[in-house]
DNA sequence: TCCAATTTGTAGCGACCGCTACGTTATGGC
DNA sequence: GCCATAACGTAGCGGTCGCTACAAATTGGA
């Protein structure tokens, strides 16, 4: 039996990865922080792009179930309340390295690095898709517009936070949330 | 005389970082794309952080002179007039550049790297009081919390931009601005 | 028990990184 | 013309990078 499975590796590389950033995501590092050897985790994921792939699924679950768990399925609001909720659960402690990840991956899925652009991309899908669920069965208008706008408020506030506005950007969500 | 004065180097520097990412930031392409060597970068500039820093100040010159042009100051709009606007401008081809390094900028200062921490908050407080000087004199409300939602939106829809959903992007800004 | 497949360790390759030591060339004030 | 200083070239240091070659250990089935 092997000392870790490879989805045991994934899991501290998740963690890895949510601390210490997509920048010092080099192999020996990772291994190191997993207990291992560079040479392990290139035998359990082909080469590194593999390995951040899957990093990058098993993250996405973990953040849909979170998200999952404060906003169950079924459930919906309408969409300045969506926006508040939605705006206080990823600026909280528990996904604001999560959100800061998500704006490294953004970063090098920008430059046409792979896997970042279509991992990026197929979260970003499913964000926009969870989003929409949650809106109310008779709103009135454009959903996918709608559910755009909600998630580039939230990312939005992202930015401003991750460069320290804080501030700002609990004023920017405020007001658009207020607006919609 | 100099071959290259430091100005001359850092405008192509600016170019280069546009057009090549901040990943791909190395003193050698840099030096290579502007016809010189590490060698010289490191003369002109004490070291690479002070050569970042630089070129940051110059683009960020740069981008304020563009958006001057497109909106001078002592001409105000409407929030959502000015959202649908700078919309327009940053997502334009001239601009777009500019907007995938800002957000390689942020990605990078959200992990404590500086200068880009301190860089990006000095310009991201720029376009807030930007833009707070283009909203109506008269305008009721809290002005420094709507220049944030401007700014966070224009910044979310980057997001959806850079991860090639630029639908999405459209129909946000959209959105957004039709109830501001 | 033996053997083959899985799992792991050790070492190192070639490439790139930021940065520096050191020597040479060019320039402008006197 | 002389000389200090500014400008530049060459070479290389110590480090990290992704990845691989190769061999040793461990395991489980026949």
């Amino acid at each position: 039996m092997a000392k870790y499975s490879r989805e045991e590796l994934l899991e501290t590389i998740v963690e890895t990865l949510l601390e210490r950033g997509l920048g010092a995501a080099s192999l020996r590092p990772l291994a190191k922080a997993a207990g291992t050897s560079d040479r392990m985790l290139l035998y359990y994921f082909k080469d590194k792009n593999e390995l951040l792939q899957a990093a990058f699924g098993a993250l996405a679950g973990r953040l849909m179930a979170q998200l999952e768990s404060a906003f169950p399925e079924g459930t919906t609001a309408p969409p300045s309340e969506l926006l508040a909720r939605l705006g206080e659960i990823t600026r909280g402690a528990d996904l604001k390295p999560a959100m800061r990840l998500w704006i490294e991956l953004t970063a090098a899925a920008s430059r046409g690095e792979e896997p970042h652009g279509s991992v990026g991309a197929a979260i970003l899908d499913g964000f926009l898709a969870w989003i929409e669920r949650r809106l109310p069965a008779d709103f009135e208008g454009d959903r996918p517009a709608m559910a755009a706008a909600i998630l580039a408020a939230v990312d939005g506030a992202a930015i401003l936070d991750a460069l320290g506005r804080e501030e700002a950007a609990t004023a920017a969500l405020h007001q658009l949330a207020e607006r919609l």
